[in-house]
DNA sequence: CCAAAAGTGTTAGGCTTACACCCATGC
DNA sequence: GCATGGGTGTAAGCCTAACACTTTTGG
């Protein structure tokens, strides 16, 4: 394959992953985080990353670090930026490509998070992290912020089946502000995409609250309609 | 500043500039493409690019090629996506950086265009291009659409003093598709981010249509006190 | 005087927003 | 029977979209 362009300078690099989740008891939007593993700056708070490898994609890369923090696959996740000033890595020119990948909190496997010391830490409340760490969180959350608005990925940080105050819930957590309930319950309803489950969440309630699941399929036929996904929120 | 990091696989890294203009006489937007200058796929329609050196950023790698090519400085730009895929490039490994540009076509110096073999190519009839670039092209079609409909860009593609009727032609051709006179006028024209000058431009119509021209600094203020560029059209 | 392009307002309907009370149940 | 959280409807006004004629002037 190298046959061609072997005088010029080769560089690292990474994929970085902004993973998000969601806490449906605390209401917390949050991101896993670990401790470095590796010198320089060994023990500060960064994202998970790794090094792109020869034979990999960019997206395969950032796939594999997601897995072998959490055991999970089929994530969603978006490239997000790619981040180059030659100093921003204070070990060497590293040239990372951020991504976001929003979890289920719950899905993660307790061994393998616990293994690779990796913590959940509330969005509200970041530590400080190493190298432009911080910079591309914020980056990754405006994408975020914006996603959510036009394509149904906020399920993709609830349980397969949840009921409309949390996700109104979690609505609020990325956008970090109240929504109004009958408004925000009029909107999500009217598009359809959710499928109302005959079975009640009773832990937080003595009524109880119905649960309800997204379809998928539903929003793929009404994409091919011409149908564009909108939740934007007063 | 190589201390660490040493055993590490490296990349060949790129960006490639896919770079918009607009021609106010024939209303199409256009690409600035030239012939690939290098083996393989030597004289195929390609995407100016250029490796991106080791005391660079991934910003100002791209700032050169354009420069390079069209002379100019100050543009504005976006970075677009990384693509990665290890086969990709036939002539070997290279993840490159894709971004696009806005220049005003009538900016550019004639010289170095001519040096470059640059041509500009209808978007609408883009030929065959080298590699992935039609790929990359199409995402940063997309993205512009995007864009133009929430911040003020489309300004970079015209002329300082631009009339009304040449920014509908422009959004006309950036949208695909037609828009109602009136209803763009009030819009733009209710932002109050445009100043109407004397002068009349007549050289398409005997009349002759006003010159406006665009106040950035109007834009940021307005910014400032939390107002969202907003031209959805119908 | 005519052809060609610039410029201009109004209306109906849909969507957004604001807002407060009843319901079901466990204790 | 009461406290707690779940669930529901309406009205005002704002914004969007649709639509056609008058103005200017060079040739």
């Amino acid at each position: 394959m190298t046959r061609f362009y072997e005088s010029i300078e080769r560089h690292l690099v990474a994929v970085d992953c902004v993973i998000f989740g969601y806490d449906i008891i605390d209401k917390n939007l949050k991101l896993l985080l670990i401790k470095r593993r590796f010198e320089p700056l060994k023990g500060g708070w960064s994202l998970p990353g790794g090094f792109v490898n020869d034979d990999e994609s960019i997206k395969e890369a950032a796939g594999r670090v997601l897995k072998q923090l959490t055991g999970l696959e089929q994530v969603y996740m978006e490239q997000s930026y790619a981040w180059g000033e030659p100093g921003r890595d204070i070990g060497g020119r590293v040239i990372t490509i951020s991504h976001f990948a929003l979890i289920k909190i719950q899905d993660i496997d307790p061994v393998m998070q616990e293994a690779s010391a990796a913590h959940w830490r509330n969005i509200t409340r970041l530590p400080d992290m190493v190298l432009d760490h911080s910079n591309l969180v914020g980056r990754a959350l405006k994408e975020l912020k914006e996603r959510v608005k036009v394509k149904p990925v906020g399920f993709e940080l609830l349980p397969e089946k949840f009921t409309l105050v949390q996700l109104q819930d979690l609505y609020e957590a990325i956008y970090m502000k109240n929504v109004d309930k009958r408004n925000f319950r009029k909107k999500i309803l009217s598009m359809n995409l959710l499928e109302k489950m005959d079975e009640k969440e009773k832990e937080t309630s003595k009524k109880g609250a119905y649960y309800y699941k997204f379809l998928p399929e539903k929003y793929e036929e009404f994409r091919r309609q011409g149908f564009y996904f909108n939740l934007d929120v007063n």
